[in-house]
RNA sequence: GGAGGGGUUCCCGAGCGGUCAAAGGGAUCAGACUGUAAAUCUGACGGCUCUGCCUUCGAAGGUUCGAAUCCUUCCCCCUCCA
């Protein structure tokens, strides 16, 4: 399949400079994608952005990868109401780091370049700056744009300076990428398409040359209109130590019957036939969740390796597959305990919960006994006891807690 | 600079001297139903050594037997006038 059609049937079609898609599947071109170091690890909807330059570098396109050292010591103001808070440097270089080795995983065995715009920007001379960049960028059309005007309006909270020249600091990085490496086309979330346009409209100015942008459509949940992956226990985290690798395969397998297919053209390479395959299995039986439990798969193996998911789809068997907790080996428990939270044999059921962040408070915990939603080894529980033998804790349908 | 309005528990938002840990909605968690889904219904939702105690209604003081509610000062937001 040509990339063009690629990026069609997976839905990756948004917004794009582009007016004839089949140039895509000509010459290699250079182009680049960036990712802000707001947090030292990419969520899922980074993720889909970077599962969609999979398919630029799949189609022979060379990438550049730029993690934003500079743009994110100023703050992307782009959709936020107020005005953000600054983060040091100590800060912004440790989450530079995480992305850095989150790319190294996610694109592990593909080409590419890494780049840091803070390399270019460090040694940048501000008159310089207003010079060349500065007077090239009418200040109309910043103002004209959406959050800038809801910002400036009657309700809005203001925006300072710094924030509102943002978008020039990334047009000047599409400027700076074309003339050192003829990048000529910019790949970006939905939400990042104003900020990126300044560099096509800069290069240009400047140069004359023709560069475009083209963006991943923003992943709305189907079931509920909202963006995806922020809902349940806030966002879904690439960093196991942030979504533990159990949690993640978990989100991914409870998705709902809606979003599936959709996410699964997005978030996995399977081929076509494969995925509609999986989309009839769902239209007939929908109870047996194939797609789902393919999508969680495919992700999970993506972002953390055969092995753990492998692992966690043991863990998954033993917790949902109706066996008794009895049953299991010492192997199998320590399986478990390297994907679940784990507290030692010997406290109390209530310790049990509160330590693991199973429940909040100790009050919150004696309410889920009394209510009944706990049980221990598969045993309804109605009051807080010793834990004296190594057992299997449950909250709610699919929360759990091993003690050993 | 002048005149008003406002800051309430995760969010929105009532309360305006005791019956207020504070209405209602959202979010969240749990129960029922299910497919570890969605929708729906039900319940919980500051903390604790839990028929009581402690902390909370922008901050600090004060009045009162008693304050989220009244007074003083301060901080921060908004609207109008100059």
């Amino acid at each position: 399949m040509k990339l063009s059609e690629e990026l069609a049937w997976r839905g990756f079609v948004n917004q794009t400079t582009i007016k004839d898609l089949s140039i895509l599947d000509g010459q290699p071109i250079s182009f680049y994608f960036g990712v802000d170091p707001s947090a030292d690890s990419m969520q899922i909807g980074n993720l889909a952005a970077a599962m969609m330059v999979r398919h630029f570098i799949n189609a022979g396109h060379k990438a550049y990868l730029l993690v934003g050292g500079a743009t994110g010591i100023i703050g992307d103001p782009d959709g936020k109401v107020n005005e953000r808070n600054l983060k040091t440097l100590d800060e912004i270089a440790k989450n530079k780091a995480g992305i850095v080795a989150q790319y190294k995983t996610v694109f592990a065995g593909k080409d590419f370049t890494l780049v840091d715009n803070f390399d270019w920007f460090k040694d940048i001379n501000y008159i310089d700056f207003l010079r060349e960049v500065g007077k090239n960028v009418p200040v109309s059309q910043m103002l004209s744009r959406d959050f800038v005007q809801a910002r400036l309006g009657a309700d809005g909270a203001g925006i300072s300076y710094a924030e509102f020249s943002y978008s020039l600091i990334q047009g000047y990085d599409f400027l700076h990428l074309s003339r050192e490496y003829g990048v000529s086309l910019q790949v970006c979330g939905a939400d990042q398409w104003g900020n990126s346009v300044t560099g096509v409209d800069l290069i240009r100015r400047l140069d004359g040359k023709e560069a475009h942008v083209y963006s991943t459509p923003l992943i709305i949940n189907k079931a509920t209109g909202l963006k995806f992956g922020k809902s349940e226990g806030g966002a879904v985290w690439l960093d196991a130590n942030k979504t533990s690798v159990y949690s993640f395969y978990q989100f991914w397998l409870n998705v709902d019957d809606a979003g599936a297919v959709d996410l699964l053209k997005i978030y996995t390479l399977l081929p076509q036939d494969v995925i509609q395959t999986l989309e009839a299995e769902l239209q007939s039986n929908p109870g047996a969740r194939a797609a789902q439990k393919a999508l969680a798969h495919e992700v999970t193996a993506l972002v953390h390796g055969a092995e753990r998911t492998a692992s966690v789809e043991r863990v998954t068997s033993v917790l949902f597959g109706g066996e008794a907790f009895s049953s299991l080996s010492g192997d199998d428990i320590e399986v478990l305990a390297a994907e679940i939270p784990t507290v030692n044999v010997g406290v109390s059921l209530v310790e049990a919960l509160v330590n693991t962040g199973a429940a909040s408070s100790n009050g919150e915990a004696k309410r889920l006994i009394e209510s009944g939603a706990v049980s221990i080894s598969g045993e309804k529980v109605s009051r807080d006891q010793a834990i004296e033998t190594s057992s299997l804790v449950k909250k709610g349908k699919n929360s759990f807690v091993l003690v050993k």
